[in-house]
DNA sequence: ATATATTGTGAATGTGCGTTCACATGGCGG
DNA sequence: CCGCCATGTGAACGCACATTCACAATATAT
């Protein structure tokens, strides 16, 4: 069985590429020379094949803008729409490029036929270098990555370098969402209670303190600090790095 | 007040882009096509006015690879580090496409000279759709650059050339964003005082001055002082000349 | 229900940092 | 040159704030 809905399991650490494209001898040899170059390709000559292809995890399209049942540039808004993946757009003539320029299709390339190999793998690379730049920084899955650690929202864990989850109360894990949440804009010591606390009103500020406290006590991972105290604010994320 | 560090605000709407260049005629080619189209472009012909240049908000670099005082990669990773900003390469030389390839510069687009300029404009649009996404999706910090500095306003940080941050004190950080905020308007005591201290009034009014001088002495980055005194009335930020 | 884990409280402990003072420095006018 | 005033700066004090702890009050599990 060839296509597997866990493809993302077999096919670890290789990008998966698509390659919509009717003519089949351009696409064989797309699809071998990016297959050379250790991508897992897919063909696929027309949008319902490619569609077909995009049920699985993709990381970016070669996408032919004449396609024999249908409009490449109707497929690109599904493909977006979609999978997330990145677009490369593959098209015959330089007119075209005013069509792809008005969609609103945001940060793709294209190329003009005849196709320059070396070119279009510089391009593939540089899309999917983009791309796992901004997953990284994106948040729009539900774990998210701060200093040495990486904190998985749904599952309310928190794992450390190592992969090992670490253990957190609810209080604890909550307390550290909203800082995540927050990305490096301090919160006050009001606005944490109401977050961490059941019980409705009045409870002591402290609280907060001590529950960072026990907080930080956990998070002594590689020297870095994770929580900082902005004094008379409250307390924020500590961004270690950033781009 | 010809040019002012918070530059974001005058600009507001068109998007700046740094032409690094050092032929000339084609710089001026390119800046007067850029600017045509409604970009807010300046010309570099080096790596040191590109430096210069990309002191206030840039989001999109055009850079030659081969320039008179030093290397286009290096400048890139420089740029990448500082500024955020997109960067499409200008080479002249097919061969200069590995070397793109090989770096780690992510997501960036090329193009080989001869320009064209359709198709450059294409690609400028797409990097900045792209950037344009990629910024609403992240949480609208306020920060606003001065001289060497970033000062961010919601994370209450204040970041240095190099990206790192510089820990200032609750009082220290009030002083200067009140500064910053004024936009290179003199600022008295008495007024700073207020701004800084929490309790009421009865403060001595040199405590502005002892914080100030505890300021300086972390803002010491390139020489370039940041807070100037004006005898009789107060402190103002002290905006560089640019441009 | 009892036992365990989790969270809240208040007090004791530390310490960062704003304040102040004393003195050094520099500018300006006479 | 001097005297005067405004500002720079280092050191020391002390308060406000953060941290930590031990224990009490809950919540949660068995």
């Amino acid at each position: 069985m060839a296509d597997s809905a866990v493809q993302d399991v077999r096919t670890a650490g290789r990008e998966r590429l698509v390659v919509v494209e009717d003519d089949p001898v351009t696409r064989t040899m797309l699809v071998g020379y990016f297959s050379d170059h250790n991508f897992d390709v897919v063909g696929a000559g027309s949008c319902a094949e490619c569609r077909q292809a995009l049920r699985v995890r993709t990381d970016l399209v070669f996408l032919d803008v004449q396609l024999p049942d249908g409009d490449g540039f109707e497929l690109a808004k599904e493909i977006q729409a979609i999978s997330n993946a990145g677009i490369i757009f593959v098209t015959r003539r330089d007119t075209d490029v005013d069509r792809i320029l008005g969609l609103e299709i945001a940060g793709d390339h294209y190329v003009t036929k005849p196709i320059n190999l070396r070119d279009l793998l510089a391009r593939a690379r540089s899309v999917l270098r983009r791309r796992s730049i901004d997953r990284k920084a994106a948040r729009n899955h539900n774990s998210i990555a701060f200093g040495d650690w990486i904190i998985d929202l749904t599952r309310r864990e928190l794992l450390g370098s190592d992969g090992k989850p670490v253990a957190l109360t609810r209080a604890e894990f909550d307390l550290l969402a909203a800082l995540v949440g927050a990305d490096g804009r301090p919160l006050s010591r009001d606005y944490l209670i109401e977050v961490v606390s059941n019980r409705q009103a009045d409870v002591d500020i402290r609280t907060v303190d001590a529950l960072v406290a026990r907080l930080r006590r956990k998070l002594v991972g590689s020297g870095t600090p994770v929580i900082a105290t902005v004094t008379g604010v409250g307390y924020k994320l500590a961004l270690s790095e950033r781009l």
